[in-house]
DNA sequence: CCGCAGCCGTGACACCTGTCATGGTCCGGT
DNA sequence: ACCGGACCATGACAGGTGTCACGGCTGCGG
């Protein structure tokens, strides 16, 4: 048991990565042993610098902070994990902490109160934002089946029923019968409406 | 003339904030005297904190860094401006330059890099991150008309052409007129994909 | 075995969209 | 005065879209 919590920081922007590393070398008992700035090195990397505590960001090329969780867990059982993001996505924390993750914290919360969320992490604690856990309650699990999620994140992109059909390998009726079935479910009435609002539910 | 440069960080996001004024406070040059989560009190804040250099993000709430960086320079002609912002919009870059912003960086940069930005800046210098320059350069101006973009901002929210026609006073017919100048201008066949292209290239 | 739910497909229908042609107004430049 | 460009609007048309009804398939639990 070593005095310093051993930190390893993953966050594909270069900057607020430095900038996270200066924030918590302030903090005598954090150190931080490893940066990522992809989302499939941070198992290796948390192996081979003996990490203590992941910090990962969602969005990151290569794997994105869940799926990155979920590796840890599966690779390094000692090792726990704080996801932190941009925006509470209630999707995101319910399959966050599904996927294995101790943490769920986003980076609208004062500077201090990290290295103290790292510290319960590391404590065997769930860490999770208040203003997200209500939040995520409310609006309950994702009532979208796999077929519409993967219509629906196609249709992102904004393309004719036809263009979505050709990717997903589906007829143009049926991606019409999920699209009609997601933007009922969303309680839109167009489906780039509907893909939005999945978007940022976290459905996707 | 202060032997330090005073800084003003203007950022929604709490956490990287504090992690931007840590990294900088390891630079015995540069002083953070002001940290600011709106757009809209950015001139306000700088004036009375009598900051040198202004670092702004774009996406704040009450005003973006652009017109923040825009009202410093006709507030307080004296003062720079840093848009520091988290990846490459090309039309971002020309209309941030046209409004007076001194700098342009992105977070991708590495940590150590952005005191150096922040010391040319306030030495009335330019500072263009080099990755952006050329990619500005080829997609050129704006070619989107200003009801253009008007209609395609609100078309991004996804709704039908009546609805949008509903929000900028505008007949439905003129509406789709305008939608379908956009989808030619961007070289897509929807107006959700229109929008989006729009949106990446930094022309809303 | 049967019922049920999810998935895939077809067909039909009303409606919405994207495109084009046409016509009008209001500028700013020549 | 003339022209060009941006703006607004209307009408018409082909094609895309959202909805519904129907059928067939699979797998699961009663």
């Amino acid at each position: 048991m070593s005095t310093t919590i051993r930190v390893l920081l993953a966050d594909d922007q270069a900057l607020v990565r430095g900038a996270l590393a200066a924030l918590l070398a302030l903090e005598s008992d954090l150190e931080v042993v490893a940066e990522v700035g992809r989302g499939d090195e941070v198992v290796e990397r948390a192996r081979e610098s003996r990490a203590d505590v992941c910090l990962l960001d969602i969005e990151m090329p290569g794997a994105d902070g869940i799926t990155a969780a979920a590796a840890v867990r599966d690779a390094l059982p000692g090792v726990r994990t704080l996801i932190v993001t941009t925006f509470g996505r209630p999707g995101y924390l319910r399959r966050a902490l599904e996927g294995g993750a101790s943490g769920f914290v986003v980076k609208d919360t004062p500077a201090r109160q990290l290295a103290e969320a790292v510290r319960r992490v590391h404590a065997g604690l769930r860490v999770v934002d208040p203003s997200l856990a209500t939040e995520s309650l409310v609006d309950g699990a994702n009532p979208l089946t796999e077929r519409e999620r993967e219509v629906l994140t196609v249709a992102l992109a904004g393309g004719t029923v036809a263009a979505i059909a050709a990717v997903v390998h589906l007829s143009a009726g049926t991606v019409r019968n999920h699209l009609s079935s997601a933007i009922g479910k969303t309680g839109t009435s167009t489906r780039a409406e509907a893909a939005r609002v999945a978007q940022e539910r976290g459905w996707l």
